[in-house]
DNA sequence: GTTTAAATTAAACAATTGTTTAATTTTGCG
DNA sequence: CGCAAAATTAAACAATTGTTTAATTTAAAC
């Protein structure tokens, strides 16, 4: 497993706000040893090169991407509650990781850097299997329509949390959300809702 | 208006790919005096600064930003074909100007440079008006549902979008997208479609 | 307490950054 | 042509970058 002491953990974790507020190269290792109180020298001392620095952060922050959505599968709730329970647990747990997921979305966008995008592909196909027996168990129990295009399911939950992040500041203002705490409940209140209800539409609509 | 003249232009839109690629502080001024084929000194000649060379090319792309949207509004159309042609014609404006959005989505999650945002905001509240227009009148006529929370559907129309765009690389593997043009196509044919039954369902389908 | 390895430091390193300067070339106009 | 403004250039600039060095301090083991 990842074996880092404390004070390689301090400076990864000011790392990865840094690197989610200004991106990787709008940070400098001065700004992080300044922050996290170490000399500039430590980063290289601890981790190799600033690059091998967000390298550890991304192994450092992966076991926590991990969904553990298999269990839903087992439980003996309807395939409409399992859609529902699906998105909250993912919602809930991208917005836990946020800072993580807006470096990775920004840095796999980039054609700057190759991460290793193997490992977040395998991860990404698992949660889309675990979708896929949602969905088919609820067509098999005809709650769901026929010819569901699952794979798109995903960019559509995520993606509507993602905007909504990327917009704060417009949707602070037309829904009036002054703090971070009043930003995250409505994630969990409504936004959540929102992302459910459109699922759940869109698996059982037939147009 | 912009009054950009032919080599301002050439540099603008060579920016505009690299601040896309690589994002702002990734790409040097250096890079873009070389793919451009001009003296570095040039940027600060006609721009100011590389921080201004930013505000130029949003400038310049503002107006390909603004949707001409409100004539839908007028249409001798039902308002589920309105929201139809609304997602179609969204989609296809951003992805025409997907590069200039990649930039201002980054640069306005990020903290370090503060793009003025009315204007963009401005945008925004002009687009949430068209569709409020739609989504009322389709209420009006008893085909929507009540109870829709109207400003969380750009997120998701948006959303979708970006996401599949951010993922290029997993969504290309799993659909077998090889080139721009295959990804442009599915796009335009799927994902389109996807967005607008995804909404349609939305507005209708009442739990 | 001595010794050895790990941790920490300040300083220097070369490379790259955005920007400016000052000189030269090109352009357009009378 | 002659001339003034605009465009273009190479060079230098100071600042910042990531990284390394070599010396010092701290910690742990014997």
């Amino acid at each position: 497993m990842s074996d880092f002491n404390q004070k390689q953990i301090e400076i990864l974790q000011v790392a990865e706000q840094l690197f989610a507020e200004k991106g990787f190269d709008g940070t400098s290792i001065r700004e992080i040893s300044k922050i996290a109180k170490i000399n500039i020298a430590m980063v290289s001392y601890y981790f190799g090169s600033k690059e091998k620095l967000l390298e550890s952060l991304i192994l450092f922050r992966t076991s926590d991407l991990k969904m553990k959505l298999d269990n839903l599968y087992d439980e003996k709730v309807s395939p409409l509650q399992k859609i529902e329970k699906f998105i909250e647990f993912y919602i809930e747990k991208v917005n836990r990781n946020k800072n993580m997921y807006q470096i990775l979305n920004f840095e796999n966008s980039t054609k700057k850097r190759v991460l290793d995008s193997a490992v977040f592909i395998a991860i990404k196909k698992g949660n889309l299997q675990t979708l896929k027996n949602i969905v088919k168990e609820g067509q098999d129990a005809l709650i769901f329509k026929k010819n569901i295009n699952v794979e798109l399911i995903t960019p559509t939950i995520l993606g509507t949390y993602f905007y909504f992040n990327m917009n704060k500041p417009f949707f602070g203002e037309i829904f009036n959300l002054k703090t971070d705490s009043d930003f995250n409940d409505y994630v969990k209140f409504h936004l959540t809702k929102h992302i459910q209800q459109t699922i759940k539409a869109l698996l059982i609509y037939d147009n």
